[in-house]
DNA sequence: TCAGTCTTGGGGCGT
DNA sequence: CCAAGACTGA
C-alpha cells in the first residue's frame, strides 16, 4: 500500500500492554452477536406488515429494508448497528410510530438518548407522522405521543428520584452538583477534616483529580486503590486518605440532599436493585425501551437498562455504532455494545449500512477510516449517489494562524455555492478554535460557536445560581460557602461556621415540610422559612461583614417572589454591586445577566429552573445569544465546534484542524491503547460529518508544555494515499520525493 | 482568621 | 501560560 507519507520518517511509538485477553473475549461476544444477525427478508415483512393492513404510514415505501426490519421489529432484545448517516433517527421515530399504530400504550414506551434535543426530535416526528396522515377517520392522535417517556438518561434518573421520593424515602428537594460543584465539595470536606496530607512529599492530589477519580471509581466500577495504582502511581502513598474522602463525599452529599451526576444515575442503579416495588412498577410501567447511543452508555447506565428489562416479555432496542464510542473519559465502556450478545444471547442483531449523507468519495474515505478501527462489529457503508464527488483534501500549514487563514480562504472560495450554514470547522480541543474564531471575525465571517467553556460555568454565573439554590434548598452548603465567601471578612473558616448554623436550623424545617407536604406551591416553590436566615444576624457573624445582614434582607425579599425572573432581579440587585468590587470587567459579565434574566422567563418553578440549568445546559456562546436579542438572528452562520459537540451533526462542507501527531491523537492518549482506538474513533465521527467536501488540515508543529509535536496524524498517514488529495502551495506532490513541506 | 504574594504544577472531550 | 495551592504578615 502506498502511504501517504513515507512511513520511515515517522515511527510512531506502539508500546501498549497486551491487550490480547480482553480483545479475544469481545470478539467472540462479536462473533456471537454476529450470528444472530438478521437480514430484510421481504417475504417476512410483508407478512408483518400484511397483518396490519389499518396501518397509515406506509413504512415499507419510506423506509429501506434493513430499517424497516428494525421499525418493524417490536419484541425481544435487538441491537441496531446504525452506521454515520444510516438514518437512525428516522427508524427509531418510524419505530415510535409503528409501535403505537399497533396499539402499545404511549406510556409503556420509554426513549433513552444522551441529549434532550434528541429525545424531542424523535418524539416530535413521530408526532407529526402520524397527526399528517389522521385527517380523516383516525383512531391516534400525535397527541398520544405526549406519554412517551423521553429523555436523557440523568433527566429521567432525576425524575423518578423526585417523583418516587416517598417510596424511595429519599427528600426531593436535591440540588444537582455539576463536576465544579463537586470539586468544591471535597476541597471543603478535606479542608474540614485535616487529615495530614502533607505527611509526604508527594503533594496530595487536587480537587479535580480527586473529583476525577471518584467519578472514574463509580462509573467504571473500579475500586479507588486500584484506580490510582494503576493510573496515578505517583499518589499511590495517599490511597488511604483519599478512600477515606471518597466515604465522607458521599455522607457529606446525602446529608445535605445534594447529588452529582453520577449519583442520579447510581442511586437510581441502587434502588432499582434493593427495592422490589420500585423495580417492579417500572417493569411494569415499561414494557418498550429504545436506547439511543448504545456505545456510550457506561457501566452504571447499562445495569439500569438491565434491571428494568430483565422480564423477557420487556422489549429492548438499542442503538447505537460502535465506531462512534468517544465519551470514555466520561466512564462511557465501549464494551457496552460489544457484549450484548453475552447480555442477552438471545438478542437479534440488526444493521444499517446504506449511508444518506456523504457523496461515494468522502465515503470511501470514511470506510478506510473504519477498516483501521481495530475491533467491532463488520461493516461497509454504501451509498446510493451515482455520482463520486470530491475527493478529501489534506493540506499542512506553517501553523495555527495560517490553518485558520486558509479555512476562511476556502470558504470564501467556496461561498458563492453554499452558504456559511453550510459550513463548519471541527476542532479537537475548544482551545484551538479560538485561531479560527479570530480569522472568521478579521475576514466577517459570521460564525457560532458550539461547546467550549460554556455559559453557566462562568464564575458570576455559578455565583447567581448558588443564590437560587440557596432558596430551593438550604442545605446546599456548596452554595451557602460559595456565597458566604464572596464577602470582604468572611473565608473559609466564618462560611463554615455560619454554615453550619443555617443548617443545623433548615434541617429542622426541613424535616417537618417533608413530612407534611413535598408539593409546596405557594411562590414560586422556595422551600425557606423565614427563620432559616436568622444567623446571618447573629451578631458573632454579623460584624465581620455588614453585607451579612443585606444578604438576609436579600434573601427573604427574593425568597417571596412571585417567579424565578424576579427571584434572578432581587439577587441581582445585591450582587452587582458586590461584582463592580471584585471584577473590573463587571460591565461586560453583567451582559450575561440580561441571558440568564431570559432564560429565567422560560421556567415557573425554581426546581425546573435549576433542573435544566444542570442537565441541559445552554451550550450557546453569550456572544450570538446577545445578537440574538439585538435582533440579528440570520442563521446563517459558520459552525465553529468540537467533534464531540459535533456528534449525530451534519454539514456540505467540514474543516477538520489540528491534524499534528498529539493534537489528534492527543498527546496524553498515546500510551493506551484503549485511548488511542478512541482518538481514532473521534477522527472518525469529525470525517463522516461531511456531505460533499472534507478538508483536513495541520500545522507544520504544536508546542506545549508538554512537548514538541510536528508530525501529521498517524491517523491521515497510515491511509492508503488514493484516499484523499494532498493540497501543496504548488498543488499536487511527486510521490517519490519528499514534498519541501514535510 | 483573612488576604495578599510567591510558587508550583497542570493544561481534553461534557451529562 | 494561567490557576490553584503554600506561605506570610497583619
Amino acid at each position: 500500500m502506498t502511504t501517504i507519507f513515507a512511513t520511515h520518517h515517522y515511527n510512531y511509538p506502539q508500546n501498549f500492554i497486551d491487550m490480547k485477553p480482553k480483545l479475544r473475549r469481545l470478539e467472540q461476544a462479536i462473533k456471537k452477536l454476529e450470528a444472530n444477525l438478521i437480514n430484510a427478508d421481504t417475504e417476512i415483512l410483508e407478512q408483518r406488515l400484511a397483518i396490519h393492513l389499518g396501518l397509515q404510514v406506509d413504512y415499507a415505501s419510506e423506509l429501506n429494508p434493513n430499517q424497516l426490519l428494525a421499525a418493524t421489529t417490536t419484541e425481544g432484545k435487538v441491537l441496531v448497528i446504525a452506521g454515520a448517516g444510516s438514518g437512525k433517527t428516522k427508524t427509531l421515530t418510524y419505530r415510535t410510530s409503528y409501535l403505537i399504530e399497533n396499539g402499545v400504550v404511549p406510556k409503556e414506551i420509554l426513549l433513552l438518548t444522551f441529549t434532550r434535543k434528541a429525545a424531542n426530535e424523535i418524539k416530535s416526528r413521530a408526532k407529526a407522522l402520524l397527526a399528517s396522515r389522521t385527517a380523516d377517520n383516525s383512531y391516534i392522535n400525535g397527541k398520544a405521543l405526549n406519554d412517551i417517556t423521553s429523555g436523557t438518561f440523568h433527566s429521567f434518573c432525576n425524575m423518578l428520584l423526585r417523583q418516587y421520593s416517598g417510596l424511595l424515602g429519599i427528600n426531593p428537594r436535591f440540588t444537582i452538583l455539576d463536576t465544579g460543584d463537586s470539586e468544591d465539595a471535597i476541597d471543603l470536606i478535606n479542608k474540614e477534616k485535616k487529615y495530614p496530607t502533607k505527611i509526604t512529599n508527594q503533594a496530595f492530589p487536587r480537587k479535580k483529580t480527586l473529583q476525577n477519580i471518584f467519578s472514574t471509581s463509580r462509573n467504571r466500577r473500579i475500586h479507588i486503590r486500584e484506580l490510582i495504582e494503576n493510573s496515578y502511581p505517583d499518589i499511590a502513598v495517599h490511597i488511604p486518605i483519599i478512600e477515606q474522602l471518597a466515604v465522607d463525599f458521599h455522607e457529606y452529599k446525602r446529608a445535605n440532599h445534594l447529588y452529582d451526576f453520577d449519583d442520579i444515575i447510581s442511586q437510581v442503579v441502587r434502588h432499582l436493585k434493593h427495592n422490589d416495588t420500585f423495580r417492579q412498577l417500572l417493569q411494569k410501567q415499561y414494557r418498550y425501551i429504545m436506547v439511543d447511543e448504545y456505545q456510550d452508555t457506561n457501566i452504571p447506565q447499562k445495569e439500569l437498562i438491565d434491571l428494568i428489562c430483565a422480564p423477557a416479555s420487556v422489549s429492548l432496542m438499542v442503538v447505537g455504532d460502535d465506531n462512534q464510542s468517544i465519551y470514555a473519559f466520561r466512564g462511557a465502556n465501549y464494551e457496552n455494545i460489544l457484549l450484548f450478545g453475552e447480555s442477552y444471547p438471545e438478542a437479534k442483531l440488526i444493521k444499517l449500512e446504506q449511508n444518506y449523507r456523504s457523496t461515494p468519495a468522502v465515503l470511501d474515505y470514511i470506510n478506510a477510516l473504519s477498516a483501521q478501527i481495530t475491533l467491532g462489529y463488520q461493516k461497509q457503508l454504501y451509498s446510493g449517489l451515482s455520482i463520486a464527488g470530491i475527493k478529501p483534501v489534506f493540506r499542512r500549514l506553517s501553523d495555527e494562524t495560517k490553518e485558520a487563514r486558509y479555512i476562511a480562504d476556502k470558504i470564501i472560495e467556496l461561498k458563492p455555492d453554499y452558504d456559511y450554514q453550510d459550513f463548519a470547522v471541527l476542532c479537537r480541543t475548544s482551545f484551538q478554535s479560538n485561531y479560527v474564531q479570530l480569522e472568521f471575525m478579521e475576514r466577517n465571517i459570521p460564525f457560532i460557536v458550539v461547546g467550549g467553556i460554556r455559559f453557566i460555568e462562568r464564575r458570576h454565573i455559578k455565583d447567581i445560581l448558588a443564590f437560587v439554590k440557596i432558596l430551593y434548598n438550604p442545605n446546599d452548603t456548596i452554595a451557602w460557602h460559595r456565597i458566604l465567601t464572596l464577602f470582604k471578612g468572611v473565608g473559609a473558616v466564618t462560611a463554615t461556621r455560619l454554615t453550619q448554623a443555617i443548617n443545623a436550623d433548615s434541617n429542622v424545617n426541613n424535616n417537618v415540610n417533608n413530612n407534611v407536604n413535598n408539593n409546596l406551591n405557594n411562590n414560586v416553590n422556595s422551600n425557606v422559612n423565614n427563620n432559616t436566615f436568622e444567623p446571618l444576624l447573629l451578631p458573632s457573624f454579623a460584624k465581620k461583614s455588614p453585607q451579612l445582614k443585606s444578604l438576609h434582607t436579600t434573601l427573604t425579599k427574593a425568597s417571596q417572589a412571585e417567579s424565578v425572573e424576579i427571584v434572578i432581579e432581587r439577587i441581582l440587585e445585591f450582587y452587582i454591586p458586590l461584582l463592580k468590587t471584585i471584577e473590573e470587567n463587571w460591565r461586560e459579565r453583567s451582559e450575561d445577566f440580561r441571558v440568564l434574566k431570559n432564560l429565567a422567563t422560560e421556567y415557573d418553578s425554581l426546581d425546573k429552573f435549576l433542573e435544566n440549568l444542570a442537565l441541559d445546559p445552554p451550550n450557546d456562546s453569550v456572544a450570538t445569544a446577545g445578537e440574538r436579542e439585538k435582533g440579528e438572528d440570520s442563521n446563517d452562520k459558520v459552525t465553529i465546534s468540537t467533534i464531540h459537540s459535533a456528534k449525530g451533526l451534519e454539514w456540505p462542507v467540514v474543516f477538520v484542524n489540528s491534524l499534528v501527531d498529539g493534537m489528534t491523537p492527543h498527546h496524553r492518549s498515546l500510551s493506551d491503547f484503549e485511548e488511542l482506538e478512541e482518538e481514532r474513533k473521534l477522527f472518525y465521527v469529525a470525517c463522516s460529518r461531511a456531505k460533499s467536501r472534507l478538508f483536513l488540515t495541520a500545522p507544520e508543529y504544536f508546542s506545549s508544555y508538554s512537548g514538541y509535536f510536528d508530525k501529521p496524524s498517524r491517523f491521515i498517514a497510515e491511509l492508503s494515499a488514493d484516499k484523499l488529495t494532498v493540497e501543496t502551495s504548488k498543488k499536487s506532490i511527486n510521490e517519490s520525493e519528499d514534498p519541501i513541506w514535510w
